[in-house]
DNA sequence: CTCAGCTAAATAATCGATTTTTTATTTATA
DNA sequence: TATAAATAAAAAATCGATTATTTAGCTGAG
């Protein structure tokens, strides 16, 4: 087949570990659960060496823990580590956001306008729920992409997806949610103000807010 | 066989990641390099399926990168990624160490002067280099060991593997290595004394100097 | 009744072979 | 001579089966 169309295919084994990924994250399976392999194997129409590989990928990750001679299991929750990640999201966030709204250009302020209107549409359309978490992710991800650390990247990114297992617990909360979305768009309002200080506030707020939904949900769901 | 003297056998596939990681960070391959997989198959005598896992596993902790179909590489190396590795652990570990200093009990202080009198004494015999390499690690390991933050240790851990793989590019600087040994004895005392904030300068100029020689490692070797 | 030791079943890990895709080489064509 | 298509060789990914280890169920001694 023509490169130039299909520069490289994906893998079966690529393939599995997004799709696990974004179920591990979304709470599909039970906190502490061990994995039957076998089952996953039927369940997702997948053999058994691309699915391991996947397995093992996601356990270098984060989203797994593996144990020697006894398989995959998913990692406990607890409001230590719930108050662990906050943290570090806390320091790492607002550390790559200050950076982003020095570093940032003018096609960032076009990403980050982009980025909030269609989460904001999103938000409309109530049924479509991983549609509005996947722009949620890339509306976080534009705010501090051109912060110029590849590794602060790669962390914030890792934490998302921890802090997104406990959020995601629990049903939504339209109330709480609404404030957050208001902060969404001040945030890129002050990012395109550039005003570092005020935007460095209302992250850490916003992320302080958004623990302490994660939080509800671990008491209530956890 | 009973299983308070096995309580679990590790697998080959652990095995191969152990070592392999251990290869990655001390440069025995070159950056950019193209992995043969039959070849290590027959290097480390290891069945390709325990390989294939371990090389998942490292591409996703970062020591390696996967192309679809098209195997594995080992990362370039750039003065720009350096930079970012260094920036990081200075972000990082001062925040980590200064925690430990307000955490870290006296069984903490116990393992800091055992950790540095463990590194001093191999630093004599300069012939065992790996055991050095070794020791030096869990110096840097304790440091920051009671920091309260699972995740942040992590972190940690994973840029030190990076920025090692620049470091450990050229031959040893006795001078500097001298200078930098003393200042581990000096952290020390400052853990010890629970003097953050001197401990706090310390170990940034620490990190800093350390920087300046992987820079020249890579300057001049890579 | 409890618990250690044994056995059977289930599961994890690994192996060897096959399939798929990429890369290198050749051949034909403008 | 350069380019593109066709083919051959190499390498990556996957499959199906085997081996090793753990887990669950059983049995009998204390």
């Amino acid at each position: 087949m023509n490169q130039y169309i299909q520069p490289s295919a994906s893998t079966a084994s690529s393939r599995i570990y997004d799709i696990l990924r974004k179920d591990l994250v979304g709470g599909r399976f039970a906190a502490g659960e061990k994995l039957a392999i076998n089952a996953l194997k039927e369940q997702y129409q997948v053999g058994l060496s691309p699915l391991r590989e996947a397995l093992n990928k996601l356990a270098a990750y984060g989203l797994l823990i593996q144990e020697n001679q006894r398989g995959f299991r998913v990692p406990t929750l607890s409001r230590d580590e719930l108050d662990d990640i906050a943290q570090m999201r806390l320091a790492l966030e607002v550390m790559a956001f200050e950076q982003a709204i020095v570093r940032g250009d003018s096609a960032w302020e076009a990403d980050l306008l982009a980025a909030e209107h269609r989460l904001k549409c999103a938000d409309m359309t109530l049924d479509k729920d991983d549609e509005w978490e996947r722009l949620h992710t890339q509306f976080h991800r534009t705010l501090v992409a051109p912060c110029g650390s590849v590794w602060l990247l790669r962390f914030i990114e890792q934490l998302h997806d921890q802090f997104d297992r406990y959020r995601r617990l629990g049903p939504k909360m339209p109330v709480i949610r609404q404030e957050l979305d208001q902060q969404h768009h001040e945030l890129v309002e002050l990012a395109l103000k550039r005003d570092a200080e005020t935007a460095r506030k209302l992250l850490d707020d916003h992320i302080r807010k958004s623990y302490d939904v994660a939080l509800q949900c671990f008491l209530e769901h956890g």
